[in-house]
RNA sequence: UGGCCUAUGGUGUAAUUGGCAACACAGCUGGUUUUGGUCCAGUCGUUCUAGGUUCGAGUCCUAGUAGGCCAACCA
């Protein structure tokens, strides 16, 4: 069924005036082309929901294409991470490629340049050549090795390929216009000598393709019809186009290099850099800590391919400088969890109740829905008891008629249990509490129908048996920085706004029923918020990472006051 | 003394390509609720400025203003 109440993007207008001139559906191709230099993040996530959304859309094929092109920073370990990430975002690719595996013939193009007159050997310092360069106001100027003869540069560039030269001794340049308004046009570097093993292609090359010789190329090799990178790369355009002109075929289809705006997150970064600097400087526990917005952070964290997609759907694409606010991913994650994870009782900060008129000793199982939203989750058996634990937070002496909850003299339901009343407190020497006194209404069983078990308290309190809960590790996570946008001021470092109290690890108790709970597994925490086990976690020790808060409209009101 | 890109609520995107500014989030009001969750209803805008073209401009033109990008043997 075609859709057609579903506004287009820029880059969606774009391929449909395509498709309605001169490609035909059959044409359309994509790619998704990270570098293996480090693990991918939330800005990937978005460019990976963009090109593969767009596959889905149109049933085009994407391809997977490493962009590895320099062996000084790329690792197989980053291959392997990233294709991790995308296949767990649930996009399937159509081709595995790799920069490197055309090395072959972009060398013999580049050969082919030299022959042309279009491409030279520069034997000048790195300083020299950016002191030619000019500036953005000022035109560059020809360097003394520009005009050499196209037998000199044929030998010159074999030689670099034989590994006769040392790094940063020559480099080929491609001869275009050192005065070009747009500086990637003055002469730029398309070959490079460097002396490393690569991942993949080990030590058969010594000249490395810069990436301007290397992207459009591959597009084109692949044939990919639409190349869209990020607005940064908006200058490279043209000399993506020119590079093109120089090899395209007329009876191939020319690659189309088109940019979007790269999505901001409030209160984080989305920079490789910078995340590698908080990996390194042990802010946080690795790539993968739940408080990074790298996918396989928010993958332990407890996030759901499904929310981030969503995420990425409803914030879009464009043009312009933009700063998503972190509430929109947190809404879409409580919105796919809401559904789908199973609702539990478990206690993070403990108040011990006692039920003073239930026979000490006994207890009975009670019936307790896994999800309200989902009827065919069915149900479990909590335990009761006489001793129970509830929120510290849940209790007051005394309060107004705002407070819901349990105060001396109220009354309060026990989620899936009874009404119970609250008749006494005892303290510590400090004065605070440290155990409070109830009596239950025998009648009032949730479920069984009664008269009383039909009445209605305003407030209903999680709770789990002392006798019965699991003790468990869990991590509280905040937002790593306490800044909006810590890596918007000029003057500051990103890192003078790192959250320092961003993780709480504390012991929780948790209903039995938990205790078989698997790595990975998520749950509604009732009241609290959403909860997944982390991968340090065994049946011995159960570990629990925070994903996200419910909504909470009475912290709201208490943090007006 | 440059070139290029961008400008729509607090946030992010739309607007049948010149025809009633829409959707989502956040906020605020209420209602429902054995989760202060969910759900439901309501509310929140001089489309950066100034001119111009037009019956009609968020959309086209001109000028201005503001922000961003461009001088790695990185991608």
């Amino acid at each position: 069924m075609e859709e057609t109440t579903k506004s287009l993007n820029f880059i969606e207008h774009i391929i449909e005036e395509d498709l309605e001139k001169s490609y035909s559906k059959n044409d359309l191709r994509f790619r998704f082309p990270p570098e293996p230099n480090g693990y991918l993040h939330l800005g990937h996530a978005s460019a990976i929901c963009l090109n593969f959304g767009l596959g889905e859309r149109y049933g085009a094929p994407v391809n997977l294409r490493f962009d590895d092109t320099n062996p000084a920073k790329e690792e197989s370990t980053y291959v392997e991470a990233i294709k991790r990430d995308v296949a767990w975002m649930g996009f399937h690719w159509d081709k595995e490629c790799y920069a490197s595996d055309y090395f072959q013939q972009l060398y013999e193009w580049a050969v082919q340049l030299i022959k042309e007159g279009k491409a030279y050997v520069d034997s000048q310092s790195s300083e020299e050549m950016a002191q030619q360069k000019g500036t953005p106001t000022e035109p560059g100027v020809a360097g003394p090795y520009r005009d050499r003869s196209v037998e000199e540069n044929l030998d010159l560039f074999e030689r670099m390929k034989n590994g006769e030269f040392e790094e940063g001794v020559h480099v080929l340049r491609a001869k275009i216009d050192m005065a070009s308004p747009n500086m990637l046009m003055r002469d730029p570097i398309l070959y490079r000598v460097l002396h490393k093993a690569h991942h993949r292609t080990n030590t058969d090359w010594c000249i490395y393709p810069m990436y301007d010789w290397t992207h459009g190329q591959s597009d084109y090799l692949e044939q990919v019809s639409h190349s869209l990178c990020t607005l940064e790369f908006l200058p490279h355009r043209e000399l993506y186009d020119w590079c093109l002109d120089e090899l395209v075929a007329s009876d191939k289809l020319r690659p189309k290099q088109r940019e979007f705006a790269r999505r901001n997150l409030s209160h984080t970064v989305v920079s490789k850099r910078k995340l590698l600097q908080l990996v390194e400087e042990g802010v946080v526990s690795g790539w993968d800590d739940p408080r990074m917005p790298t996918i396989s952070g928010l993958r332990r964290r407890g996030y759901t391919p499904e929310a981030i997609r969503n995420f990425a759907d409803t914030v879009g694409i464009a043009k312009r400088e933009n700063l998503v606010d972190v509430s929109l991913l947190e809404f879409h994650v409580r919105e796919h969890l809401n559904k789908i994870a199973p609702r539990v009782m478990a206690v993070l900060d403990p108040l011990k109740v006692v039920i003073t008129n239930y026979a000490d000793g006994s207890e009975e199982w009670l019936e307790a829905e896994n999800n309200p939203e989902d009827e065919k989750a069915g149900s479990r058996q909590v335990p009761f008891s006489r001793e129970l634990y509830i929120e510290k937070a849940d209790f007051k002496e005394e309060a107004n008629r705002k407070f819901f909850r349990l105060k001396l003299g109220g009354e309060v339901r026990l989620k899936n249990g009874y009404i119970i009343k609250a008749e006494s407190c005892t303290k510590d020497t400090d004065g605070n509490i440290i155990e409070v006194q109830c009596t239950y209404d025998p009648k009032s069983k949730s479920g069984s129908g009664t008269e009383e078990s039909l009445r209605k308290v305003k407030g209903t309190l999680h709770w789990v048996s002392v006798a019965h809960a699991i003790a468990a590790q869990v991590h509280l996570y905040d937002r790593l920085f306490t800044d909006e946008n810590p890596d918007g001021h000029k003057e500051k470092d990103f890192m003078e706004f790192v959250n320092t109290d961003s993780l709480e690890t504390i012991t929780a108790f948790l209903e039995p029923s938990l205790k078989n709970a698997k790595v990975g597994d998520r749950f509604q925490f009732q009241r609290l918020g959403y909860f997944n086990v982390d991968q340090d976690s065994s049946p011995e020790q159960l570990v629990f990472n925070r994903t996200v808060t419910l909504r909470d409209t009475w912290a709201k009101m208490q943090q007006k006051k």
